[in-house]
DNA sequence: GGCTATTGCGAGTGACCACTCTCTAAGTTA
DNA sequence: TAACTTAGAGAGTGGTCACTCGCAATAGCC
C-alpha cells in the first residue's frame, strides 16, 4: 500500500518542521538555512519550496510549533501532581526557559528585533503566546496566593527573569545563584520579604 | 600640519568601532558584514583588515566598547544625585537594557548560543560586565537594605529580569504591566511583600 | 491503461559573503 | 632627499545564499 498524497505532503512538512526548529537551535536563526533545513529533513530544496513560498514562511511555522511542544512538555510536567507546588512550577518553568527547544525562540526574537519583516510575521504568534501562559498560570498553585489583578504583571515578570538569566548563561552560568534565586521567588511568591531571605536558603 | 599616523591609526579604528556598534544594533550580527561595517566606516574593506585580522575581532572589540560606554551612561545618570533612590536606580536600569546599543550586546549573546567561537571570545568580556554590575551595585542604595551576602543574586535578578523584558517587549510591549512591575520590584527590595501590592501601585 | 494533479528533485542563477593580494599614498627617519 | 614603514584602496577568489524552473515519479480518477 503506497502512501497517499496526503500522507506524503504531511509526513514532508513534519520533517521540514523538526528540522527547522532542530537548526534553530544549534545553528541558530542566520545559519538555518534552506539547504541546512532540507538536508536535515532529508528532502530537496525544491519539495521545500513547493510547501512553503519562503524560508520565511517555514520558519514562521516552525515558531508556531516549538510554542505547542513547549505546553504539551509543561503539562507533562504538572501531570500526576493534582495541585503541584509553587517550587515544582517554578522548577518546571526554569527547564522550559532552559530547553533547547527554547533556543529556537530567543533565537527568533532576537532576530526580529533587527528584521521588520520577521517581527511582523512573530507578533501574532508571541501574543498568542503570552495569552496562553497567563492562561496556565491562572490554574497555578500561584492564583492562588497573588491578588489576580497582579497575577499576570508577577508571572511574566518571572518568565522575564528566567528568560534573562537563561540569555546569560549561555556565556556565563552561575549555578549557585541560579539556585538560590529560584529559592527566592518561591520564598517571595509566598509572601515573604527580601530582608528574610536566609529563611528561604 | 598632516594627521601623524597614530592619528589616523586611532581615528580609523574608532570609526570602525562606532560603524560596527551602529549595524549590530540597526542591522543584527548575522548582517552586520564587513562591507556594511567599512561602508558605515567610510573605509575600504582594506582598511578594516589592516587593523583587524578578521571580521570576529573586530565584533569583540566593538562588544567592549559597548560594556565601557553603558557604564558611562549610568553613571551620567547618577551624578548629581548624590544618593539616588532605588526607583531612580531601576529607570536608569531599565532604560540601559532598552537603550539602543545594549542591542548590540542581546545580539552578541544569542549569536554566542551557537557559534562556539563568538562564545569563547565574548566570555571573558561577559564575565569582566557583570563584575562591574556587581561593583556599581555595592555603592548603589539597593546595597544599604539588602542582605550582602544575597546582594549579587538580587541584582541579578533585576537585571536578567530587564533584560527579558527588553527582548519580549520587541515583538509584544506591555507598557502598563511595564509601569507596574518597576513599581513591583522597588516595593520588593524595600522589604514589601507581593501580598501588599495594591500600596506599590 | 491513460489522463491529470500533486509531489519531489537538483542543477542553475545572480547576489552577497569573508577574506586576500597587490598596488598606491603618506608619514617617519636618517 | 632617499629609504623604509604604515595605512588605505578595491578588484579578485572561492564559497554560500534564497529561490527558480523544467523534468521525473507517483497518486487519484476514469
Amino acid at each position: 500500500m503506497s502512501p497517499s498524497q496526503l500522507q506524503r505532503r504531511t509526513e514532508t512538512i513534519g520533517k521540514l518542521l523538526d528540522a527547522t526548529i532542530a537548526s534553530l537551535c544549534e545553528k541558530g536563526y542566520a545559519a538555518t538555512s534552506v539547504s541546512e533545513i532540507v538536508s536535515r529533513a532529508g528532502v530537496s530544496s525544491g519539495a521545500m519550496f513547493r510547501h512553503f513560498d519562503t524560508r520565511l514562511d517555514l520558519i514562521v511555522a516552525a515558531a508556531d510549533e516549538v510554542r505547542r511542544r513547549q505546553f504539551v512538555e509543561f503539562r507533562r510536567g504538572l501531570s500526576g501532581f493534582g495541585s503541584a507546588s509553587i517550587e515544582h512550577c517554578l522548577e518546571l518553568l526554569r527547564a522550559a526557559c532552559r530547553a533547547p527547544i527554547n533556543g529556537a525562540w530567543y533565537e527568533l526574537l532576537t532576530a526580529a528585533r533587527s528584521d521588520e519583516e520577521l517581527r511582523e510575521r512573530l507578533q501574532p504568534f508571541t501574543v498568542r503566546y503570552h495569552e496562553q501562559i497567563a492562561e496556565l498560570a491562572r490554574t497555578l498553585p500561584v492564583a492562588g496566593v497573588i491578588d489576580p489583578r497582579h497575577l499576570e504583571t508577577v508571572v511574566f515578570s518571572v518568565v522575564h527573569l528566567l528568560d534573562g538569566e537563561a540569555l546569560a548563561a549561555v556565556v556565563h552560568p552561575q549555578p549557585e545563584q541560579e539556585a538560590m534565586r529560584l529559592k527566592m521567588i518561591a520564598h517571595l511568591l509566598r509572601g515573604g520579604t527580601l530582608y528574610a531571605l536566609s529563611d528561604a536558603g
